[in-house]
DNA sequence: TCTAGGATCAGCCGTTCGGCCGAGGCGCAA
DNA sequence: TTGCGCCTCGGCCGAACGGCTGATCCTAGA
């Protein structure tokens, strides 16, 4: 089964570079080569290839635009689309992985990485690259940590009340589902507001979505 | 520079293996190569090498407890943690980068990627397991659209309201914030509350920290 | 054994919330 | 011009919230 691929790039250099590669591989073949975003749309809608390797700056329709038409949300069959770029901005990762991209590679990732990232998309995986890696998770570890700076520890008891407060809840509500009494959740409540200095149970819920206690 | 790397396995036959792997590149030395994890820990702290690899089922200390350990919030010189494990569960993976590890590798991840993922953890770069990452990326992009099912949309104004509500602002706060009255701000609230199905102010932030709304 | 902390409950009381009524001004489009 | 939607404001009222004091029970640890 050998795994289709369309290149999009308007550097002729680089759309060769890349075909080289690719071709190289047994298992691959580069079924298009086209220099601007529109043309890629066209021709991805016509051949289907298994994977898509957009550059974001192109002419006519950039990268992320066309990642939008061929597998952002909403559309029926979307496609594998890989983006690859020179420039590794916050703005461009986050816009491609919005627009619908299932891995983000820069261009100075090596022939190794490029392969992977193509084997890993045709088979729905994703491969970023490892630069950019270390931000998406710095992102999705931060607001875990955030939980530390609590300035006193949460009981079990107190994190049930908090997780239910936090999605909207009231005091009679969590009292029925923990089986205690009323008095019991408010009291669990001072001890809650004392703990976070917070100041009526919306703080109390804005910290539980901020550390993470729920998501 | 040759990258210093411990390898911290209960089975034999998989330490053998990563040490060949390693071994064979000229740029990487195994320095240590450890079966449980508070000798991994014990080992790390004394050779400090470039990269530990660790997995996550081990005797008397397991993997994650050992990143936290070596890799963890509040340790002062914090060493390059890959996680290499069989399972790709979702607490393991969250656990892993709550605990601060920098990658997260498959056992069926083959060789390439494990010495692409040792040689990314070594200049302080991330590079995680296809599979696993395509899930963290959907997590990452979810909740941009999760925004779309709002099922009527708030005008700029409640949005306004929205967003100090979310922060845990009383009316009154909110009033004065705004520039506008009490009575204005609850009847924005109204509004709101109508447009969005919501029972008390708390489901409004809930919604506004799911949706994206406010971060 | 005594003690400290967590979980459970009760009542009181002032404040805030949220629903409901009504009203006026403004800009835009039919 | 006549709507319509949005923003602005006021008052009323019941329900929910949040602070307070005080109490019992249980478990873990000194």
């Amino acid at each position: 089964m050998t795994i289709r691929v369309l290149i999009a790039d308007d550097q002729q250099l680089v759309r060769t570079g890349f075909q080289m590669i690719l071709d190289a591989q047994p298992d691959m073949e580069v079924v298009a080569a086209v220099a601007d975003g529109a043309d890629a749309v066209a021709e991805a809608r016509r051949l289907r290839p298994d994977v898509c390797l957009l550059d974001i700056r192109m002419p006519r329709l950039d990268g992320l635009e066309a990642t939008r038409a061929l597998a952002g949300p909403g559309v029926e069959s979307p496609l594998r689309v890989v983006i690859v770029t020179t420039f590794d901005l916050d703005e461009y990762v986050y816009g491609a992985l919005r627009a619908g991209a299932t891995g983000f590679l820069l261009k100075d990732s090596g022939p190794t990485l490029l392969v992977e990232a193509v084997r890993a998309a045709a088979s729905g995986e994703s491969l970023v690259s490892p630069s950019v890696t270390v931000r998406l998770l710095r992102h999705l570890a931060q607001p875990q940590r955030r939980a530390a700076p609590l300035p006193e520890p949460l009981t079990d008891r107190e994190l049930d009340v908090v997780r239910l407060i936090a999605r909207g809840r009231t005091n009679q509500e969590v009292a029925a589902e923990l089986f205690v009494s009323l008095s019991t959740v408010k009291t669990h409540l001072g001890s809650i507001f004392a703990k976070l200095g917070a100041r009526n149970r919306v703080e109390i819920a804005a910290w539980a979505w901020e550390s993470g206690v729920v998501s």
